[in-house]
DNA sequence: TTGTACGCGTTATCAT
DNA sequence: ATGATAACGCGTACAA
């Protein structure tokens, strides 16, 4: 059996008290603290987290909820997260909620019930009283990427309104005026913040929308590949597509690929994410870049505060700049 | 305060022994069990986990050790286990071992010392007298993608050395004489395995190896970039080149571009995972693609297998088949 | 500063 | 089948 608080104080000659004190930071008289500190390292003492946890209601886990995770735009945040919280002691569970709104509430329940210390989610829709609902006050939350209806978190998004509106407006200037663009779901943040980038150019140059350029995808690899499709097969194509997430890009050039189109001279093209790509490809693409690892770092910060209690300015919200990178796959079109 | 078993003992007039068996399903007389019922749900009652953990040893917990989060591989397999696990209650906790023997060391000292109930590692090198160290008997630990040496664990692998030499058989038959590799590292298990693969086509096919064609780079973009410079900038560059393992392939193909070298007409290419990028670049890409959810699940299955005290066949050594994808980026030299 | 003793919410043992 | 009670390992009043 692992040794105990108990078989310590034995050795040391003193009561499970002072070595819990001693073991919490607590002052402890001089000879006692070094024949704990003996009897520690003779025994290899220690601490059970799950005793402690039953005490203190604090389990030192903290769990990320996003909807797969076999996805970049996750694990970077992830990553951010775990760097972040590991240097407290913290460990990070994940779990997936599959983009539904019914499992992710499942996963809140599981994880309200297990005592985790914090969560930060990536919701799966703009539906968010489900997640108070669940974890009411008890647990602190924080939101990544996207905010959600009916309910106040903090959150860290990305200010997705004016990185759009720069990569459109440079499309505009450059001459075009017919551009595509292949967005994210209606009832998803991004989806719309993406959306109101790309509105606001057209009504600041004050140049009409044509409505049947707007399609919008579920950030998949398949809808990205059938709606570039649908935009290039239509009687007025555009002259410039935009897409708005990592997928979606790879699936529209799977289509540009299969359908010959030569970019940039018969259509320009702006990607999501993914730097690397950008330049492996010939031309290289023009993308938007979302500062991932630095999403999930800010989150976890946040979430860290809330755990300690501080409570300052709640809901805080971070917003976070992405970085327009121009690229060969974009032409004038004067 | 969350409701407890006591106070659904005492709401249902039954005993905490009587509740705490119902719960673990063990025979309850049917008048008590719809007693216990009623009160369970009138309270909303739902078990504490931790304090059940306490006594049981277990942590309902499994954790996942990888070399880089933020990594396709990594990612897919993680998906595969928290798929797997979930099912049955199960979290999973990543750890990220940043490529650093001692840190995983510490990661796994860590996790042992939180109960968790099991370790699926992909491990960071050869070395594993540090693994065994730390485990002992105490919990179960399978590897996956690597082996290491004085160390007996259950292993979930891919069969790197047949697939490899098909692909290499491949260019041997269609006249490559002249094969550059860009292999991981000589300490990495996948690294001698994808060698030996290379290395017994030439061995069956009786041509002689030029050593200077064998780049060892460490699985990442930077030094995929680095060798093929290396490898095209010498006297005598290589009519092919196989690289292995994803991120060295997008360096690699980023130095191509980069030099202008015509794929195939000058250079015979094949990569590795990730099955979409090859049909993303003209020329579509050869490349060998592994199965990394099925990785994960092999590896999920194994370690419940062993947490429920399963120790059939012990050490059990999965080794799935990866697939070599044809594409344009071979060429005939005849 | 230190020791004692109780409680955290379960499960497991023992009678009954 | 059930109830009473002792663990599990730790933190923390309380008293000294």
């Amino acid at each position: 059996m692992a040794t105990t608080i108990k078989d310590v104080a034995a050795m040391a000659g003193v009561s499970v008290g002072t070595v819990s004190r001693y073991l919490n930071g607590y002052n402890v008289s001089e000879k006692n603290k070094l024949k704990i500190e003996e009897a520690i390292k003779q025994l290899d003492f220690q601490i059970n987290p799950l005793a402690r946890s039953l005490k203190t209601n604090k389990s030192m886990t903290v769990a990320v909820v996003v909807p797969e995770l076999a996805n970049i735009f996750s694990m970077n945040i992830i990553e951010g997260i775990e760097h972040k919280l590991e240097k407290y002691g913290y460990s990070v569970i994940v779990c997936n909620s599959e983009g539904n709104v019914k499992k992710e509430k499942a996963k809140l329940e599981f994880l309200k019930r297990n005592y985790v210390d914090g969560i930060v989610i990536m919701p799966c829709s703009d539906q968010g009283a489900h997640i108070t609902d669940v974890v009411k006050e008890d647990v602190p939350v924080v939101l990544m990427d996207r905010l959600v209806n009916d309910a106040n978190f903090d959150a860290v998004l990305v200010d997705n309104v004016n990185v759009v509106y720069q990569a459109i407006e440079r499309l505009v200037t450059l001459g075009h005026r017919r551009i595509g663009i292949i967005n994210g779901p209606k009832n998803v943040y991004t989806g719309r913040e993406r959306m109101e980038g790309y509105r606001r150019v057209f009504a600041d140059y004050k140049i009409p929308i044509d409505e049947s350029l707007i399609k919008y995808g579920d950030y998949t690899e398949e809808t990205g590949y059938a709606l570039l499709k649908e935009l290039m097969q239509s009687p007025a194509p555009p002259t410039a597509v935009f897409v708005t997430n990592y997928y979606m890009t790879i699936g529209a050039m799977m289509a540009i690929n299969e359908m010959n189109i030569q970019i940039p001279d018969q259509l320009s093209f702006i990607g999501f994410d993914q730097l690397e790509l950008s330049k492996l490809i010939k031309p290289s693409l023009a993308v938007i870049v979302q500062p991932m690892a630095e999403i999930g770092n800010s989150a976890a910060d946040i979430l860290y505060k809330r755990i300690r209690g501080n409570g300052d300015n709640f809901p805080q919200i971070v917003r976070l700049k992405a970085q327009f990178v121009e690229g060969e796959s974009i032409k004038s079109l004067y």
